[in-house]
This record gives structure tokens, sequence and C-alpha cells, in this order.
DNA sequence: CTTGGAAAGTCAACAACACTGACATAATAT
DNA sequence: ATATTATGTCAGTGTTGTTGACTTTCCAAG
């Protein structure tokens, strides 16, 4: 399991990265992704939502009260596609979108319980995998988990996952 | 950074995963799915192929020879979508598909040498975020990292995972 | 050797979700 | 006053997924 490492390079402890470690890694993001996101689309077959309403909703919950355009900015889409979530969700009335106080131009979104109440049983199955996948591979692993991903995202999104809240230890 | 533990648990070496650092984990999955979908769909867009054909071609590269039943079970769509996929790239020479010498009902496939050239230019746009992102992270990391992927999978699709050429040290 | 079922391919219709481009409205900034 | 920003909306299009129905080919078991 151990990944090669040579010194023989230069000063910055260069790893030994073989073409098929990298792919294996390809593999092991495709697929634990679609397993990641199997189980919110499961529960959302049940309602006439889709993925995107439920990242949406998800972000909505993080950071209550955030502009129509950080959204778009964190859901890295066209105004005109999150325009037709937010719209549904809005009617639908799990989320509301209150005229902003100092700039009335923005719009503040926040879930209304019933939009929270949603957000709660989609994490929750979300969370469940992600708990056991933590349980299993263990603590350390799981702050190398961690790491890999947050070196792998764009620099812009990656300050923008950095300013979210962090239960970290 | 060091996730919370435990020992006033039980036996198995629980971990203390509070929700804030689970979802995280969550966000941290989503954003860097998306930077590392993004280079090769940045690529594609050169051709008139879309990240199925990115994901067929990849998986053809890997185990030359495969089924059509074998990639529909790691692609995880239905016949009817991978066909349309497929079919493109039959036509357009990227793949092969010899019938089988042992069940002549089956179709093995192999990429063509132009096949082959478009998967070395999108895989060396991907690996290169990935080798970036496991060179910062460092090693330990990278260990922890697939161990956290591999245990969010489902089963039988850590199977055939595992059953793929592994280059680990 | 016939028949049942598996593997593969195809056609049609449809839905989710992304895109571009154009345009409207309201409010802030210059 | 004018330009720009934030948001919303309409229309059209493309990719990728889905169901359902049907055909062809072929292996294997009765």
């Amino acid at each position: 399991m151990a990944v090669g490492q040579t010194a023989a390079q230069g000063g910055e402890t260069l790893l030994f990265l073989t073409d098929e470690q990298l792919r294996k890694g390809i593999e092991a993001m495709f697929f634990a992704y679609r397993a990641f996101t199997s189980d919110p689309d499961r529960i959302l077959e049940n309602y006439e939502y889709g993925r995107a309403h439920h990242r949406a909703i998800h972000f909505i919950n993080r950071q209550p009260g955030l502009t129509v355009n950080t959204l778009l900015t964190l859901l890295g889409v066209t105004k005109q596609s999150l325009n037709r979530v937010l719209r549904t969700l809005v009617e639908d009335g799990l989320v509301e979108a209150r005229v902003g106080r100092k700039d009335k131009r923005e719009r503040n979104l926040f879930l209304t319980p019933r939009g929270a109440a949603l957000e709660r049983e989609l994490s929750d199955a979300q969370r469940a995998r992600m708990r056991a996948a933590y349980r299993t591979a263990g603590p350390s692993a799981v702050a190398g988990f961690r790491q890999v991903l947050e070196a792998m995202m764009d620099p812009e999104i990656l300050r923008h996952y950095n300013a979210m809240r962090d239960g970290g230890a």
C-alpha cells in the first residue's frame, strides 16, 4: 500500500508515481464518486427533484443567506441552469429568497423548515456512507483523503471551500 | 487537521466524527471531482465526444478485450446508453469490436491506434492533475486517499476495481 | 435437434441538466 | 445621467441518462 518515494530527485520529497498508481487513483475517484451520489439520488426519485436541487440545497444550508452569485460560483453552472432549479425550490416552499438589506439587487437564500427537512434527509444518507468509509479507513487515512482532494481542487474554489465552516478537530 | 479519536467507545478504534467533518468531506468530494473531470472535458470540446466516450475509452484501454457486458457493469449505465457511445467510437475508428472466439455472441473491445492516441491525450491531462495533487499531499496522504475511496465504493464494483491491474508499490 | 435464454444491437420516446444567446428589470456605482 | 451589476426569463440546443419493445445471433440443455 505504501507509495514509492525517492530522495534521489531534488529537495521537496518527490514521489515515485507510476502510471498505474495514477490510473488506479483515477478509477477510485470515478467509482467512489458514483457510490457517493447514489444514496441521495435514490431518495430524490421519490420527489420531483434531481441532483441539481440537492447541490443547491446543500450549499444554502451550509451558508444561509448566501447570494445567488455566490451559489453560482460554488456550483459552477450558468445562471440559467441554476435559476430553473432555484425557481422550483422557491415555488415549492423549500427555499426563501429575501431581498438583500444592504444591496437590494441581491437575493439572500435561506432554507425553509421544509427545505431543511429535505436537506437533512439527503445528507443523512450521504453522511452515513462517508462515516462508514471513514471508520473503515481510519483516522490517518481520513486526513490524507482530505489533503489529496484539497490539492486537487481549483485554487479559487479551494478558497471558498476553506472559508466554509470546518468542524475539524 | 487531525481527526478526533476516542478510545472510550468500544474495541474497534472508533472515530469521533462530527457532522461538520463529514460535511467537509462531502464538499471536498464534490469540488475535487469537478476539478478532476474538467481537464478531459476541456479537451473533448475539440472533438465531437463527451464524458461518456472518455469513460468507455478509459476502461477499454485498461482491460483490452473486455466484453460489452463487463463494460456495462463498470460504467453503470444501460446498454442503450452505452451502445450510442460505442457505435460512434466504432464508426469513427477509435474502437474495434471483435466477435468473441469462444462465444461468438460476445464482442471483445479494443482501442485502435487512433483510439489509444485519444486515450493518452485525455489521461495525460487527468494524470497530471492527480500527480500534482499526490505530490502536494505526500505519500501517506495518498495511501489514505485511496483507502477512503475504496471503502466508499459499492462492494461489487470494488471487486472489479481490485481485479484491475494495480501498479501499487 | 429443437427450444429456451443470454448477449448484443436497434428504434423510439422521454427526462434531467447543462449550454448559448438575447433580452428585461431593478438598483447600485460612477 | 449613464454605465454596470445582480437577477430573472425565454427560446433553442446538446449530451447523457432512462424505459420499453423488438430483432438477431448464438450457446446450451432437454
